[in-house]
DNA sequence: AAGCACACGTGAGAC
DNA sequence: TGTCTCACGTGTGCT
């Protein structure tokens, strides 16, 4: 593996510290044309061993790595600048849906698609980041799961539960598979709780169904929880 | 400029087209040895033109471009994707403060006066707009009043009403008169219902306490106006 | 002219 | 075994 570079490093050395003129073919046997050819030679040299340098100072850059060779050391490095420059972006408009958040003065109004932020923040950031460092953890141990009425064709569901390991993504990433009309969601972290608030468009006749839906996915994540 | 690439690759494309063994010096002269010559050769060549495409394509990756060498290149490239990692990590922090800030999580710190922004909102804004416009309306009918202890210290009060003339003014006026240790606070209006989600600050021995309280305050508050 | 950057062909080593 | 990757020395062209 890097005994190649070292075997060629030592070569390189040995041929610095005698710079003897082997391989001069001496078109004109004078000594200015084999000075000039040894100074290409180590100039040469030296530019060789900048650009693999560099090209290893990129491999540094790089956390993912396929295989040691230059070219995919090259394609790794595109690879992770583009991911890097998608990241940013998502990082940014998720600033930017936070910023218009947190001065969200209007309550009741045109929040059908624009609340449901917090998952769709969640999906664009915690998964490309975190999500296959920690794929399974703990199982959720849910606190508490009420799911009430609320006027005509509205739920109100409230889940708490102890804040392990990724507790909050794996919450999100359940409501988010349920496929529900979320009219409203909210998730707040407090003295090693996680608790999660959302309301939900359905009917009223669908509440006990919705329980027990919430908690079925939520066994299908986490093996078994302490009521 | 460029133009040593083009003239390097039309010469590559004129030697592959006339694959003339030209410069073999015949150390055997028989076809096998230059035929394994040659193909070492094309190898050599490809892997060279597919090491200059990776290069080129990450040179269009970056966006700033000091030079055009090839070690520049790397350089440029290296450069980027550590200013990258830097604007992620300081886009993480800016998440993550924005946030925090939004739900401040830790209970019993220094929130008297940060969190009840919604509060201090609604008073900067609905005070001045409608409180004088509609001072007296329906009393509160209040559909439900729960009062949960999450954690050690830490009350979760859910308070759903019907949504009749300013009941949002007055829950929010109710809940800021109290005085409480506000962590966070959520109000939504849908289908004719208020509903408020406030998590507070307080012994979970308070809770049966806190509960009469609110319910005294909404009478209080409903009596002194039209009750 | 001296310096620099490049592509080329070639032998060597690793898998 | 062949195939792949690499460093090397060299010639060429640009500055």
């Amino acid at each position: 593996m890097t005994d190649i570079f070292w075997n060629d490093e030592l070569q390189r050395w040995a041929m610095d510290e005698a710079p003897t003129q082997s391989n001069e073919y001496s078109s004109s046997p004078e000594g200015a044309a084999s000075t000039i050819a040894s100074k290409n030679i180590v100039s040469e040299r030296n530019r060789r061993k900048n650009l693999n340098d560099k090209l290893l100072e990129l491999r540094g850059a790089v956390p993912r790595i396929s295989k040691l060779d230059k070219a995919s050391t090259i394609k790794d490095a595109i690879d992770y600048i583009q991911d890097l420059q998608e990241q940013e972006r998502n990082l940014q408009a998720e600033i930017m849906e936070l910023e218009s958040e947190s001065l969200k003065k209007d309550p009741g109004f045109d929040f059908e698609e624009e609340l449901p932020i917090l998952l769709r923040s969640k999906k664009s950031r915690c998964d490309q980041i975190y999500d296959h460092r920690v794929p399974m953890s703990h199982p959720i141990k849910v606190h508490e799961l009420r799911v009430n009425s609320m006027g005509e064709n509205t739920l109100f569901v409230s889940l708490t539960c102890s804040k392990d390991g990724d507790a909050m993504i794996k919450i999100c990433d359940i409501f988010e598979s349920m496929k529900l009309k979320i009219i409203t969601a909210n998730v707040v972290i407090v003295s090693g709780m996680v608790m999660k608030t959302v309301l939900i468009e359905a009917d009223m006749g669908e509440r006990d169904n919705l329980k027990i839906k919430i908690e079925r996915a939520i066994s299908a994540v986490s093996d078994h929880w302490s009521t």
